[in-house]
DNA sequence: GTGAAAGCGCTAACAG
DNA sequence: CTGTTAGCGCTTTCAC
């Protein structure tokens, strides 16, 4: 397996490969049409394809930006990353996607990789809320521009897009307790998640606006997965507590935890026991049983993207906190049933 | 922002820059360990990354493998990417995801796109059975392999891997009828998509094996996402047909058919009526209302990687076709209702 | 409008 | 064990 080279182009046609270069380039002011023609019809037949290596090496530069995302599992960062892709694209940019699977030292091969690759920018969201900081502190102070998205990390020279999680943490648990909610349990995120505790106090800020005490055994570690959250809430329910709503971190968990209520069972009021913030297409398709906070998931893709470039184009540019709210999905009831537990 | 190159080192430390190389390259027979040492210490210091441009373009290969996937909505394509990057970084590959839309244009520039990466070879699930045939065939004849997954493409001299729609739709709608069903409507697949048509023969087969009458007015195209199965089940519903079963071809096209019977308060036996072929956790989220297929995704992904690197290392090994099988999940129904349409 | 030559950062013979 | 040299494929001055 040979690549043709503009070389091979330019022994073919008996002239030198600079002009060749100039031609498959695309520099019209200095070459002749019909030599430009003429090459690029060799190298059409030849199956010329350009070699990026080389390019970028002479270049200095290789229009490549990295993704580097916690996990995959959840919607969300699969329509970050087809927005972002998008994006960037139109730009002239191509993406090297990287996952980190919620390990830190993952992430940090990673970043490293995406240095070897000579990436332009990073967007990024992180997997753990300060372990690799240092890290993300060198890789800017390099000179790489990084875009922190969704999770929060504190402290860095950097540009970030979040939403509001504790403003719609409060939403949220606010509307349960206006629909009647007052033993609502909290399927909080992992710890090292920057945005659960913004959650956790949102949900504590709403029940202290209705007076309603707080009681701890309420609030229980439900991880991402359903699996997770399905186990979470075993083991809330095996110290025999009432309770009317629940409030979940991530989506999956919340649909977990609903999913072993089912096989218990239970009762739920459809319409409104459950919520929880999320940015996917899974809670539209849950029929209307989850209550949920829509995280803007293009409006941060486009945004984010728009930041990375920005900063690409001008190493000085500000730094920007951008934080997108939101929107309450309104969904109708289906089933007539609202009772309690 | 300038990275530090072997020739800064080299400088530093007054030697050659290939006795640099060599020691960064971990090349312990050839140069003294104190050398070594002291070379690997300052590289450090000055924070060098090696520029992986330089060195593909040096040895004219990348270790770089192409991944060509449709879309990014369904999680199948998630977690076969997931698995896929694990198996391939074990091997010391690095891949590069492009997405295609659904669009064969779009999927012909990713195609080129990663030819000019020179990537290694390709792993690609295509978004039409037949429109870029031409050009997969051109690739492999240049000798780039390519293993193709999940969605079938005919006359290929590539690897296959995928599972068996037809068996696997016959036996979902045999498990529909052996529930009592005699009415199924049949959600398929765009035109374009190869499998849906297996599917469909399965559909046919197995009303053919209970005798039942096939009715083609039963038989709609549901697209591909929630919106579309949505519409397409409120289409077949115009007709004012009685039915009593639903098989889709999607996930989730069929939980969107599903979400508007909800809407329009029919009443669905929750646990064996409907049922579709999937490789995702919605599923399992959704609570026990449809019975599906596992697709065997991760199988599906260590399997075609092993192909692909076999063909790497051989580009003569023989092609092979692998045609997994899904699992059928059994799930217990959690209401007790059972009723009809 | 075209060609000659230098060099991006690295590796791999070939000498010593 | 280390240095010298050539060259991967391409772009880009600088001449002509």
């Amino acid at each position: 397996m040979k690549y043709t080279t503009i070389i091979d182009i330019a022994k073919e046609l008996g002239m030198s490969k600079s002009t060749v270069s100039r031609a498959l380039s695309g520099d019209a002011h200095n070459v002749k049409p019909e030599t430009m023609k003429l090459i690029c019809e060799t190298a059409k037949r030849m199956g010329y394809q350009r070699n990026e290596m080389a390019v970028n090496l002479r270049h200095r530069t290789t229009r490549n930006i990295g993704i580097i995302i916690p996990e995959i599992v959840t919607s969300f960062f699969m329509n970050y990353i087809q927005q972002a892709q998008k994006e960037l694209r139109k730009h002239g940019y191509r993406t090297i996607i990287t996952v980190s699977n919620e390990d830190p030292e993952q992430e940090a091969e990673n970043l490293q990789m995406l240095e070897q690759c000579r990436v332009e920018g990073i967007l990024m969201s992180v997997c753990h809320k300060d372990k690799n900081a240092l890290l993300y502190n060198k890789v800017v102070r390099h000179g790489i521009p990084i875009v922190f998205f969704d999770r929060r990390v504190e402290g860095m020279d950097a540009s970030v897009v979040c939403i509001d999680d504790n403003l719609m943490a409060f939403f949220m648990v606010e509307r349960l307790i206006r629909s009647g909610c007052r033993k609502i349990v909290h399927l909080t995120g992992p710890e090292h998640i920057g945005n659960c505790h913004d959650r956790y106090r949102g949900y504590r800020e709403a029940l202290e606006k209705f007076s309603i005490p707080y009681d701890q055994r309420y609030v229980i570690e439900g991880g991402l997965s359903a699996e997770e959250g399905s186990a979470a809430m075993e083991e809330f329910l095996s110290q025999g507590l009432e309770f009317d709503g629940l409030f979940g971190f991530t989506e999956t968990s919340t649909l977990g935890a609903k999913s072993l209520l089912q096989k218990k069972h239970y009762r739920i009021p459809e319409d409104v026991s459950l919520c929880c913030i999320s940015g996917t297409t899974l809670c539209k398709l849950v029929h209307p049983m989850v209550t949920a906070v829509e995280q803007p998931v293009n409006e941060m893709a486009t945004l984010s993207c728009q930041l990375l470039l920005n900063q690409i184009a001008d190493p000085n540019a500000a730094r920007e906190c951008v934080v997108l709210r939101g929107n309450i999905e309104e969904r109708e009831s289906t089933l007539a049933v609202k009772g309690v537990l």
